[in-house]
DNA sequence: CAATCTATTTGACATATGTCACAAAAACTA
DNA sequence: TAGTTTTTGTGACATATGTCAAATAGATTG
């Protein structure tokens, strides 16, 4: 990926973003393509960077007795970290690719001084982390939700998630049982 | 409340505020006491401010199938808005006091403004949105044990709820049914 | 293509949890 | 304080869900 195609990433993904400052957001990004099953970003480690996919899945997922417990999905054009990660913390949550995939990626130190020195920038920082507050009240929500209603829903919001997602991955996401997840889709 | 015990609420808050920063901040605020069972944000309106709790209790909730759900409890010194109101959007959560309580309140639109012009009240704002999203992670994170533990955990963490919240109350925030919560503290 | 491995489905069963009804306790109110 | 309302606790029961084991389907590899 070319560092036009990079600037032309960030146009698509924010239109106010000026020529000067996708140059300068450019410099600071680079481009990188790997095989399913790498981690991004592990449980108990300080990460360095945040990441925009631009082919590709993950899921984050930490681990609880042993077992993998999904927190999110996320593909195409979405903004790949964690809350943990951006405040200079080890993450508490692993992130994994689930299919070969490419990204972009950003230094997260330069990315915040970025932000301090280039106005636009800065509320491009501001608006990832409250579209990423709104996705967690949104996850909240939804698992609030009695488990069949929580499958129907997210089918419904987002039905290429089956295409993508095992269903065992599906099933920890959504806090049941792959076989209980394997009875509601049988009955419906 | 006077004007300088404002100021010394946000100095105790972020020692990193100068003085200068602390008057201008101060020049957005006031200071309100409302009883118990007011709502300071309502389901579905937009709302203009955001809070800091200087005294008393709120429950954030909203409805499913009429029935209350509480997403979070918050007490002295936190700070009280939805990330939705933040965002200028309609709220999908009520906030109401669970005590009589005092807050010092801010215009959101003002807020903003200051922290575009004052570089140290954006940094404040980076970290409140950043606090926020971990707050809500570490929510997640409860949410996605069984019931039981759900409960132990909650009350090692947080002891005081006990003293505050109704236990119909915290059984719908911890997603289980009050007779289950009951039983629960009874073998426990 | 056969062989192997992984993911998913199904059955049987135990158990946790929700629901409803009612009792007891606690908190308000006049 | 007595009466009323609200909150919390208990019992009985139905049901949803988890667990374990095994079968089936699907994917991968040589």
């Amino acid at each position: 990926m070319t560092r036009s195609e990079i600037k032309a990433f960030f146009k698509a993904m924010r239109p106010y973003l000026a020529p000067s400052t996708l140059d300068e957001l450019s410099d600071c990004c680079d481009y990188l393509k790997l095989p399913k099953g790498t981690a991004l970003i592990q449980e108990g480690k300080r990460h360095h960077y945040c990441y925009f996919i631009t082919k590709g899945a993950v899921k984050s997922y930490y681990l609880n007795d042993g077992k993998e417990i999904c927190s999110w999905f996320a593909f195409e054009r979405e903004t790949v970290s964690t809350i943990k990660t951006f405040a200079g913390q080890p993450s508490n949550e692993t992130i994994k690719l689930i299919e070969d995939s490419a990204f972009i990626r950003v230094n997260i130190k330069a990315f915040k001084a970025l932000a301090e020195s280039n106005i636009s920038i800065g509320r491009l920082t501001h608006e990832l982390l409250i579209e990423h507050a709104i996705f967690l009240e949104e996850l909240l929500y939804l698992k609030s939700k009695p488990g069949k209603e929580r499958y129907q829903e997210l089918i419904n919001a987002e039905p290429q998630l089956l295409q993508r997602v095992s269903l065992t991955d599906l099933a920890s996401f959504l806090g049941i049982s792959r076989e209980t997840l394997s009875r509601i889709r049988s009955k419906s």
